[in-house]
DNA sequence: CACTAAATTCAAATCGCTTTGAAAATGGAG
DNA sequence: CTCCATTTTCAAAGCGATTTGAATTTAGTG
């Protein structure tokens, strides 16, 4: 059933019933009520592609994934965030669609997302310290919302983002009121922003007590299980082990843990663990007694947020940009205990 | 710039053009190369609500999530599932679309979502063991495929789905050559058609060996750490506890292992521990050696092919239903051994 | 060179909605 | 009962593509 078939049944005009189905004042109580109650009975609703034409709007968000940042799609902190956004998008009526993108692409798909009226704005997600994606988006004009900041962007975006150097700097300094000296962090990618900040935060602990950063304690890559556990396991083989290590995802910690037991030693006796907590619905820190010390911030939270923020923007385009930084808690668990002496 | 702006730059009419640019053989070689040349220049592409108004089809393949099935969304497994389909999508220049619905309105939405011409196909994940939503995407003709299958369902549709009952019987049965009796399963939920399989399967191999199924050593929930966690615990420390735990996902799996790390017992020697490895990119299954016992699927693969599916199955309405049942492997871990005498 | 067949190109209709500007209906005042 | 101001309804013009059926070019043949 299309709005003319619609109209003909009714024997009113397809413009009453468009305003009548769209909220507009300038149609009677009456109509309104009877168009209402023939939409639902003939099971009426609007072409999308046919309003998306008529308005240019297509009520619709963009979540665009670079393949350099495509293994997000896999990663469950991925899986949290946009659970969170949808709920947003889900109470406003909009969409959600994923473009995978090949990394030379980039630009024309944002570009044509766009133009071709696919999207009415997009989310960024996993900025670099320096991505060219938000020179690309601000100069299109696309209404959008960085999860994230990108610390060498010196564009004027709007973005969400927990305080990461605060966190682990925070998460350091605990460490070392422990009387750890000896502290590991196994990080995100170095290209991500988030892994810089965090690194940033851990370094200024160190350095205001006066402990040298050791790189042979530092390291970067993509946040799996079997990475913290290889890291850990290296670096706890080493000639001087850390005695406490922080992790950069709770996947990551997981793998940590499993180093350390594996080498037969305890958490939060020879060895504390801190990790960053983003309260993954399947990968909980505990229950009561969180099972790791963490830095903790719900990234289902932030996907509220980035949404809502999107949103208001593509309501409102001329609304000057919005920014949020969310602090995390420090939640003391089981993982961590004074250093060994 | 739009076909029409594009076909006055030219000088070519709208016909030809479209034409050219969608690979018809009535337009010469000589002006496909100049318009796909200005194309390029003028950074010109296709509305795609105007295409999909004029075609019929939006390129779009939509993934519904019901409330009841929302949670999916953060479920890791859910991200490796879609990363594999969208690698599909793009090679087809399909994108992928999701709406959350609530259960009352699941029908509605199918509904809507095709007559709106918002997606060509959708696909349907975590079917129950009976899926009311199968016969409604039936009865409306919607192009679907299911990511596994619901048992008592008897419409005829398409779908990919790993032989989860084979792979339980063979893991209990692999437990039971060692010498097991006392073997729990720590399922998924359920009212999910993929736990009920497993189940069969488990209890088919205890039974052929004459072993009575207990239902103390059986629970089912959503597959969380937590839950793993808590579920073995509870089990371990009744008066005949179990000593070999099947478990429904690497997740449950390292909840499972915590507890069991927790109660000092050591894996592979007082409890032994097999469980189902979906070969997730951020919780894989180890390195050289598997930390688990496994039976494993890749369900990255599982969504090319529902993918690839419903992909032919768009262009080809009236081919018959496709099905395609993947054998799981069962790989040799580190946490498995004989059972305690 | 004229004539027909094949290869190219084009003008106009169509998809289903929203929205503008005009027309019709209603109501209140004189 | 008119007349004018409000309400309410409507016809028609887009939105930007695709596609049908006709018109124009080009090429081939006698």
């Amino acid at each position: 059933m299309n709005l003319k078939e619609l109209s003909e049944v009714l024997g009113i005009s397809q413009t009453t019933i468009s305003r009548a189905l769209n909220g507009y004042p300038e149609v009677s109580e009456k109509t309104r009520q009877r168009v209402e109650q023939a939409a639902r009975q003939y099971n009426y609703s609007p072409n999308r592609g046919a309003s998306t034409l008529a308005t240019g709007r297509s009520m619709t968000i963009g979540h665009v994934l670079s393949e350099a940042t495509s293994h997000e799609l896999v990663n469950p902190i991925f899986g949290d965030f946009i659970a969170g956004a949808s709920e947003i998008y889900k109470a406003n009526n909009y969409d959600m669609l994923f473009s995978l993108v090949k990394n030379e692409e980039e630009e024309d798909v944002y570009n044509s997302l766009l133009r071709r009226g696919v999207v009415d704005g997009v989310v960024l997600q996993a900025p670099k310290i320096s991505d060219e994606r938000i020179q690309v988006l601000d100069k299109l004009g696309i209404p959008f919302v960085v999860h994230g900041r990108s610390s060498k962007s010196n564009a004027n975006y709007s973005w969400v983002d927990v305080n990461n150097r605060s966190a682990f700097r925070r998460a350091t300094e605990f460490l070392l009121d422990l009387g750890h000296r000896r502290i590991a962090l196994i990080n995100g990618l170095t290209a991500l922003d988030f892994a810089q900040r965090r690194y940033l935060g851990y370094c200024e602990a160190l350095k205001s007590r006066g402990v040298a950063v050791d790189s042979n304690l530092v390291k970067a890559a993509e946040m799996t299980e079997v990475y913290g556990y290889m890291a850990a396991k290296e670096m706890l083989l080493q000639k001087s082990p850390p005695t406490a290590i922080l992790s950069a995802s709770m996947i990551s910690a997981i793998g940590v843990r499993r180093a350390v037991q594996e080498l037969g030693l305890t958490l939060g006796k020879q060895v504390s663990i801190i990790t960053h907590d983003d309260e993954l619905s399947y990968l909980n820190n505990g229950e009561q007694i969180p099972i790791f010390t963490a830095t903790r911030s719900s990234v289902r939270k932030a996907g509220r947020i980035a949404a809502q923020m999107l949103i208001d923007k593509i309501d409102n385009p001329n609304a000057p940009k919005a920014e949020m930084l969310l602090e995390a808690e420090l939640v003391l668990g089981a993982s961590t205990g004074p250093a060994p002496r």
